[in-house]
RNA sequence: ACCGCAGGCCUCCUUAUCGCUCCGCCUUGGCGGAGAGGAAAGUCCGGACACCAUAGCGCAGCAUAGCGGGUAACGCCCGUCGCUCCGAUUUAUCAGAGUAGGACCAGUGCAACAGAAAGCAAGUACAGUUCGGCUGUAGUGAAACCAGGUAAACUCUAUGCGGUGCAACGCCAUGUAAACCAACGUUUAGGAUAGCGCGUCCAAGUUGGAGGGUAGGCGGAUUGAGCGAUGCAGUAAUGCAUCGUCUAGAUUAAUGAUAGGGCACGACAGAAUCCGGCUUAUGGCCUGCUUUUUAU
RNA sequence: UGGCCUAUGGUGUAACUGGCAACACAUCUGAUUUUGGUUCAGAAGAGUCUAGGUUCGAUCCCUAGUAGGCCAA
């Protein structure tokens, strides 16, 4: 996954690592997303991506979010000013609206400079 | 042309750059190939597959219901008969649509209001009469001496049905029990199963043996009652033969973004063990048929 | 993934084996009171979640859907 970029990306998939993130992680807020991380070394950086049922009914819906969220998490892989993280990571989206890509740029930057920061 | 009905097809296309899941090849990052639906949905039916004597037998229970055929099977599909509906007129026909349509001469129940009377009977008024009673008419009602009506009332008849479900189940690895297996022993009391009876299974203790459960990983998992073409059989559903073809397989869960062009400016909507149906949501195109109106 | 249940005035519940949809609270009006509450008298408000079917006649029986809720792993 992102084998061209500066760091590779694995996407989370234990059941068990994903418990002890949102009991142990970092929450993050701002609106309409929410990330948990936590800074541990050697895994390189997993990730992974939620949308809520309760909030959108049609797994259409679901589906285009988390790949809009994949999307601009790949655009700012490629962004220059980008600096490697190590750790697991778990975005959340949370309101009831249809985003744009624009929306979730908007929201990701900032939560991703402030993961940066906890390195 | 409009309305209604039936059947079939498609589900934005294309170019470039970056990116995702799986497979193959060389090899450690490149190349090549494949990548959601007609409903993937609801979970309403039927199977495949897997395990379980707490799985057996009988009763009970549940489902289906003209007749004939198709199918792995079905509550599905096809044909056909009867009945009902629709619009029309030729008043008995038609394009069609619907139809849980077996049996009240086995038994039980039910029928508000009205009515003399709604079921082991009793009996109103008038007329006729061969004056024994019978026959006809009236009135109530959805239905009235006639072996009445009603089974989407109990029931009866015929046929079918064991249960649980891929989080089934199998393997790997970690490896601590009060948990497992065999033998001995022993009360026949209690417990176990969707209900009841029979049957079956089960405890504590001793000795010996063997490896389970949970968390995690892998398999199950996609070549199948498969799809397409042609021919034959059949009114049809469908079956048979030959040839061709491989068409998602994820597991926090893969199809997107940007730029350009075109048109009808894109509805409903995203696989999770797999098939056959049904039902519901829904955009466009084509073909055929009935009725009506207009024109020739 | 599989299974189960419910829906009736604004709210909470009834309606026996199919026969005029009932009750309480809330609402409104009037009386009592200096006023309000309490109390008393009265009124309005539903066609039973939706669409079909069986029936002379469905809240009730049957079929399909909609919405909400619950359970198991």
């Amino acid at each position: 996954m992102f084998s061209k970029q500066r760091t590779e990306i694995k996407r989370l998939k234990s059941k068990q690592t994903i418990e002890r993130l949102f009991s142990e992680g970092t929450h993050l807020g701002k609106r309409p997303m929410k990330l948990v991380c936590d800074t541990q070394k050697g895994g390189g950086l997993a990730l992974g991506f939620g949308v809520s049922k309760r909030m959108f009914p049609r797994a259409v819906d679901r589906n285009k979010i988390k790949r809009l969220m994949r999307e601009q998490y790949r655009i700012v892989c490629s962004d220059t000013s980008y600096t490697p993280i190590e750790g697991n990571g778990f975005f959340i989206y949370n309101s009831r609206e249809l985003p744009s890509l624009e929306t979730i740029e908007k929201a990701m930057l900032p939560l991703v400079k402030r993961w940066v920061d906890l390195q």
